[in-house]
DNA sequence: CGGATGCTACGGTCGTGAGCGAAGCGTTCG
DNA sequence: CGAACGCTTCGCTCACGACCGTAGCATCCG
């Protein structure tokens, strides 16, 4: 059954621990050098290269060539909900040794980053939340929704959820969206589409900018004011 | 990082290619014996207990002990959706060689089977197909609703929805479901809460029966007209 | 045009782990 | 009670693959 080869192949590809570090390294979405990403494995460039080279071949990466860096990210948003599922069993399995220190060490990774193309940490959880407190979102483990009032919500604050209905059945008023736990806070914040969009539009606006060289991002004060008076949410 | 190495560890266990085929058995949500599953993945009764005992000190299995056998399964069911994320993966990188071949080779499993606890192959499809159609449903690849004549329609066959309602969000009128890529149809299907509470129901009115010890079921006359004329399947 | 940088290809070492034969333990059944 | 069965533990072999040193190929810079 070549169907289950395939899995073990997939699955094997990202059990190792120097693959694993890279594609939780490149959760964020951005694409990083080969370089940048022996050195989140701790590994030798060649070394770094034969599995960023495997991992390319199969299908899991991409790669994009600018000058002489080589620039690898998650090949398609199904890789990145791959590796999410790993992960929420991963937290689910993990023994409780220590839950303080489970998760990104880094504070400022802990407060706000992006998690493929959507917010986590307490900057995704509190959105979330305050979301679903304001009804404009229901979420399980399973799924999520965006209700009717949510809509509305979102195109106030400059968001248009047309291109999510377009894709979807034609009916308005609900758009899909997905949950998506996070491993630090180990609770489900906002992905998919919308999730995806809001993070976005956030970034375009001002409201929260990248760390640098990091995956965590910074709010700035007019997004701190947004979040709060606009979401309601508490930082 | 000792959330990264959990994450390693759990992909590397489904990634040696026979604890993949175990796992992949295990799909289908029943429990099967060491020695069964020894069968499926082509080795020893030795090395296949040595394989389960990893799974199960990690948390992938349990065991339960019935006489001389020693029945394992899916610890839980965020396992289960991990193996289908990984699937669906899988599927997605698969070279196109032989779309035929691809998926449960046995015509059976093709028609019909479980999928963890919900229905997967032609059935499966089929009656997503049906419910999306007459507006009962809405699937995306990222997350699925249950709308208002959808529950009036469940309630109609004989499935309560008041419990999927109790877990969530007090507001009525939509249950949040979950899409689950089939592997051999490659079409989404139903799953979560409402896929699962479809297939036990349908077991239990005899409107399906599971074929001896496999994972295929078989669609009974009575069942059969259920679907056509409640659902509206083409089968 | 040298020198530095980013990356890759090759060759070799070494540890890990999958696999099975043999043997032992508990359970079931004749 | 003894044989058959299901499963596990132990000990061993062996192959795969992660890892790095060396070397080689492109690209950018002064």
């Amino acid at each position: 059954m070549t169907s289950s080869a395939m899995f073990a192949e997939v699955a094997a590809l990202s059990g190792d621990p120097a693959r694993a570090s890279m594609l939780h390294a490149l959760m964020d979405g951005r694409a990083l050098t080969a370089t940048e990403l022996a050195k989140v494995a701790g590994i030798a460039p060649q070394t770094a290269s034969g599995h960023l080279h495997k991992m390319t071949a199969v299908g899991l990466l991409s790669v994009e060539k600018q000058g002489r860096h080589r620039y690898h990210r998650l090949a398609t948003p199904s890789v990145a909900r791959m590796l999410e599922t790993i992960m929420e069993v991963a937290a689910e399995l993990a023994p409780d040794r220590k839950r303080l220190t489970v998760g990104p060490r880094d504070a400022a990774l802990r407060y706000a980053r992006t998690c493929y193309d959507h917010f986590a940490g307490q900057l995704g959880v509190a959105l979330a939340d305050s979301l679903v407190a304001q009804g404009y979102v229901e979420l399980t483990s399973d799924a999520g929704i965006l209700t009717e009032p949510g809509i509305t919500f979102l195109s106030r604050i400059g968001i248009d959820v047309e291109p999510m209905l377009a894709r979807r059945t034609k009916q308005t008023g609900r758009v899909l969206c997905r949950p998506c736990l996070d491993w630090s806070e180990r609770r489900p914040h906002l992905a998919g589409a919308v999730g995806a969009a809001i993070c976005t539009h956030s970034l375009d606006k001002g409201w929260t900018r990248r760390l640098d060289d990091t995956r965590a991002v910074g709010i700035t004060p007019k997004g701190a004011r947004i979040f709060r008076e606009m979401f309601g949410a508490k930082l």
